[in-house]
DNA sequence: GGTTTCACTGTGAGCGCTAACAATTAGCCC
DNA sequence: GGGCTAATTGTTAGCGCTCACAGTGAAACC
């Protein structure tokens, strides 16, 4: 390490060799763990790799076989419970299966801002990517690019030409919604979460058609946006429709609600008990996620758990096969759905 | 695209350079914005471009120039509130610096664990890594590894010769621990996070530090592992130890307790509610992170809020400049420090 | 013993790009 | 118009690796 020679090279493959006395080509498959080498030949090999620090160079690697073996995810709000865990399980799931993963975040969620977390991605070299952006408009969005690598769609719907994985949202709604009907409720209000997320709309329609199905009148549903504070004002205005005094169940009255996330739940149950309301003695609630806290809250939370683990799991595999499947073999437009569970808790059951 | 082709290989630049009538080295310059390249031929370079749908060849690029131009981060649980920010904190400021990220998760704090995380990532290229393994064994490890790139540490403590960023955790807990006392409280309790983070031992100092010096007895600390699971059995062992009927305050008895986060704070609010006992009348509570759903318990958390933005900012302002800087330049071993917020909320407070 | 067969190792080319330099053209001055 | 400079373009040589193929020697077979 003189004082004026440049940041010291790393050592290649010929340096390797020349060390061991083979040549590179015996370095290199060793390094690939071909059979034909002699143990005498292979010890020397990895004897000088040690000395030497030596790592394969990962760019002529790539190079030349024409593999990164690195995947991309275009992930949203990663402190989102549901975001968060996905991620995690992606990566899990590239790992186990030898790739790397590069992540972008979006902040907002447009058209263009997904344009350019693709085409960030695209210029590090990924071989096909993941796209966690369970909004319209992105989505749209992303059927209309033509993109030279294989895509699949976390919560994107199933109505665009691109393998999806998705949990079954509109099952986990109708899961939530006959639940609190099952326990005797005349209907269930709702509080949706943005209108522009596909999940939001698509815990409405569950819901919607869980309360028809029993016959039951559909009320107008309130509208947040994911976070607690939304919750809480739509818990006000659900506040003042609890029936006061008398216990009668008349129409037009709230004695159960569906929130369409936990975080907003926590909200609508801090206003609900501000206007002196008891769960679910006066009102039953049930969120959707199953957050760790969900569990600790006053009353536990009714909710529903999706296997985040496993939608990180088929994504990867729905890429993986795509990136590895021979060219001839036509890879149909895969569709993996995972089933949500209900989770009951305190604040749906009076037990 | 005939059925016996392989994959067809994407366009190379000298396809691109022979469409445009002009040589690769031209396209190469029009590509990297070289000014000296005449407005025609460059028009001519990016229709080509256009028509053939070019994108430059990451690996071919990263092998000649060196630079991959990708940072790795090896992350804990991402859905813990702190980590999760912490990585969207990283992501944005890399990418804002031009630079790809690889993260990996690890799911288990051990030594070897970290040497695979970064086993992983320096297969995949990376010229430099942020390190968020916040535990005193993975740390540990750390340093006793000799990396052929530059490494920070988030939350890695600043024993080590290793440029590290981290919220001050200390003053943190003294600035909750302080708040209490001013209160009126004669002395507060803790529950503490797994003891082998650094973080729960840093914020198990400022609070000991802080009742100390205030002349306060130091009760011994309940421990938890950031579960809201693990809050709860510590509440219901500090709901024993709250003065009943009579609101004498005696010593030994609990009426302040700061936990080390938010989580098992509601954990130990649910436990101490259970056990009948008034917040913050009875006993004030207030934890550590400022999550989104801190705001909206039942009383509100009092709480610390860390700038995880920053942490991000800074520590890829650390990796990148030691990237970016000539060897010659000796680039001392930076330590960043990101000071807390104290938030006053109703769980500490009776107004 | 000569041929055949392996097991093992080496040689050469080239992946697609950038950097350095060479070559050409155009612009400008007197 | 010659000669100079500056602008523009082309040529060549690798970056460090893997692949395809060509060797080499020793064991095996008749």
């Amino acid at each position: 390490m003189s004082r004026t020679e440049e940041r010291a090279r790393p050592p290649t493959m010929a340096d390797v060799a020349h060390l061991a006395g083979v040549s590179h080509q015996t370095v290199s498959r060793v390094l690939s763990a071909h059979p034909n080498v002699r143990a005498s030949t292979r010890a020397a090999v990895l004897q000088a790799i040690d000395t030497l620090g030596y790592r394969r160079n990962f760019s002529a690697r790539a190079l030349v076989t024409r593999r990164t073996l690195t995947l991309g995810v275009v992930a949203s709000n990663p402190t989102l419970f549901g975001p968060a865990s996905t991620l995690s399980g992606l990566e899990a799931a590239a790992r186990e299966a030898g790739y790397m993963v590069s992540t972008v975040m979006m902040r907002r969620y447009t058209a263009a801002a997904l344009e350019d977390a693709i085409d960030h991605l695209s210029n590090g070299g990924v071989e096909g990517i993941v796209v966690i952006v369970p909004q319209r408009e992105t989505v749209t969005a992303l059927a209309g690019l033509r993109l030279p690598f294989p895509v699949v769609t976390v919560e994107g719907g199933h109505d665009l030409p691109i393998p999806s994985v998705s949990v079954d949202q509109e099952l986990g709604a109708r899961l939530v919604t006959d639940h609190l009907l099952a326990a005797g409720h005349r209907t269930v209000w709702h509080v949706a979460g943005p209108p522009d997320w596909l999940e939001a709309e698509a815990r409405v329609r569950g819901w919607t058609a869980a309360l028809e199905e029993a016959g039951a009148e559909v009320p107008p549903p309130l509208v947040g946006d994911w976070t607690p504070l939304s919750g809480y004002r739509a818990g006000q205005e659900l506040a003042g429709r609890v029936a006061s005094g008398s216990a009668r169940r008349r129409s037009g009255q709230v004695t159960a609600v569906f929130v369409a996330n936990d975080q907003m739940a926590l909200g609508v149950m801090r206003a609900l008990r501000e206007a002196g309301l008891s769960m679910p003695g006066q009102v039953a609630i049930a969120g959707f996620d199953d957050i760790p806290e969900a569990d600790f809250f006053t009353p536990p939370l009714t909710t529903i758990r999706q296997d985040f683990a496993a939608v990180g799991q088929a994504s990867i595999r729905l890429l993986v096969s795509r990136l590895e499947a021979p060219a001839t073999v036509a890879t149909e437009n895969e569709r993996m759905v995972i089933e949500p569970r209900l989770i009951v808790r305190g604040s749906s059951t009076s037990s």
